[in-house]
DNA sequence: GATGAATGAGACTTCATTCAT
DNA sequence: TATGAATGAAGTCTCATTCAT
């Protein structure tokens, strides 16, 4: 019987390290040997575990949106629907050193899928997702009958769907500017803004 | 002295082939030779107008936001005042090709800047400029007494400028899903709800 | 010893999937990994029916050679003396699919045997093999008193190998060219020049 | 203006460097790093003349089949006949060291151009080449009115050329056993057989 | 016996850069 | 100004081989 190590563990390892050579070195620098140095491990062996380049960065790129979602589902949604709704949206803002990080690569990787073809199916289903959780406050205002009248709901699926993005996008870019106050006040200000 | 005026001309199209480069292949395949390639100059040539790989990128980043503050300044802001401040938020998402084409390779550029000092600066410039530009229209409803009230101003630029990075990141993402009137109407929508 | 046996035949598969590996990919693709893919067998496996690559080549080598000889001995020597050697030479040429690919293969180890000593003695076993084959149908033809005057018999068996060789290899290098029946035909043909 | 130098030159250097390394270390060999060696260029500078390996093999196959061109064309056919043929045909045999290496070089490539497509073309070419050599041959006999009755013209123009390319094998592979005087003996022998 | 894990060497190739003309 | 020549470093990937189970 030969040696067996976990697999995925492994394939886990190395892409988390991918990620930190992402975050601090930049796309052009994440080649093998930089995440190798990174990630403790030879060559070699990340080729025993990655066949080729594309598909480390395919599945490093696919665990930042797998960790995203562990995270939204790991949430209670019990409490008062506004905090609740506030404390959802704020998943997707970098509100935690960890959150800053996925949220860093997350966004030189949607930038690679623009070229790369290969990145495009996971970067789309991303969107998709949070799309989904951006209309589904929307929708929950209007059940509960929170929702100022007169709105385009398609709009205001779009516009919070926006709003997210720029923020995290600010925030990564200007880390000092951003303290999570912050975000929680604009995201809250634009809840009540969508309320009667 | 025509010889100057040639030089810039000459610096402009490598870097617009530069950009090319960029947004069809990605940042990582922005190199000298494919540069030459796309831009029809010898990799010789390329050098005898930018000493490095370096300083041509920082020039064909500082071209996009040259040719943003060209379209701004050119804009004439005569008119019934909510149409203007639309259209002044307008010329800053991807609504021509040409400014889809600027705003892709933008993106590239200030991710690239995360991680690359030497880009820092130019991404810094050009991030306060634009939220110089929606504080501007906070600022303009305010003075026309249109702004409604109990909003947090400086939290309301942020939001502002936030939607607008965020529309143009999905637009460019999802170019499909963004027509003209989409991005208008979003707009328009947002303005309405800061209004009295 | 049935586990000597079985042994054995593993080996046989293996270097037979070497051959395809070879015929097909060439020489240079005869890796361990891709003959692994190949015959099935996983790359440690193969490590413990052949400690080096060099001993698969060397044995793979070898069974090309051995299936020559079993069929050469196989061959049953009755009937009309002509007819024989004819069938007898045409034994080295490629008339079936299985000859087609132990040629092509071999063909593919002599000219590695050119630069490789480790596969040099196999090499010239089988020549010598052939050549004696060869001397051995002049030597009839001497025997039956078939053979024209004036012909000088060393000449003739190089003549007649050199034929085969030839023919083996213009037959290997121009499939749709040669039929069985052009190489039987030629084969014929040389036979009469060398009778009364 | 640049630093000029013979482009043409240069190459056929480096393909001469990379038969030395195909007839003394196997085709295996021919490594871009082993032909620099031998060429004394450096890696990077053989990419400057060939953009890829594939495009410096092909080169220095048709090299091969260049310098086989060349001798023929110098040949002065001018004499006996009988003698003119022998001496023609003799051009195709290993009977000088400058010839003896061209051929192993060329046996190395035809057996490479079996599983390698981009060698294809150059093989056949100098296939019909030297066919058409052996036809000459035969037809030149029939208008002399010196060719024997009864033969298939066909199957001697694929027998002389089996021949030469049968001789020309077993004269790289037993480089001591194939004299001068021994190929032309054979060759003699055969156009003698061939001949009223 | 069988096989996954691991590694370092070396393959081709792309690259930024320096140099010479 | 302009550009071909040249190079060494570093990229991805394939490989033979050793090791541990």
């Amino acid at each position: 019987m030969p040696k067996i190590v976990d697999h995925q563990k492994q394939r886990e390892k190395i892409a988390v390290a991918a990620w930190e050579v992402i975050r601090t070195k930049g796309m052009d620098q994440a080649s093998i040997r930089n995440i190798a140095k990174q990630s403790g491990f030879s060559v070699g062996s990340i080729r025993h575990y990655f066949p080729s380049q594309a598909s480390l960065l395919t599945f490093a790129m696919n665990l930042v949106s797998e960790r995203v979602n562990e995270r939204i589902h790991s949430m209670s949604f019990e409490g008062e629907p506004f905090k609740v709704m506030k404390e959802f949206l704020l998943q997707f803002l970098p509100t935690t050193k960890e959150k800053e990080v996925e949220m860093e690569v997350w966004m030189a990787f949607i930038i690679k899928s623009l070229s790369d073809d290969s990145l495009k199916e996971a970067s789309d289903e991303v969107y998709k997702g949070i799309k989904f959780g951006a209309a589904s406050v929307i929708d929950a205002l209007k059940k509960l009958k929170l929702l100022r009248d007169n709105l385009d709901e398609e709009y205001e699926v779009e516009r919070l769907f926006a709003l997210l993005d720029g923020l995290a996008l600010h925030a990564i870019l200007q880390k000092t500017e951003f303290s999570t106050e912050k975000l929680e006040g604009i995201i809250e200000q634009h809840l009540k803004s969508l309320c009667k």
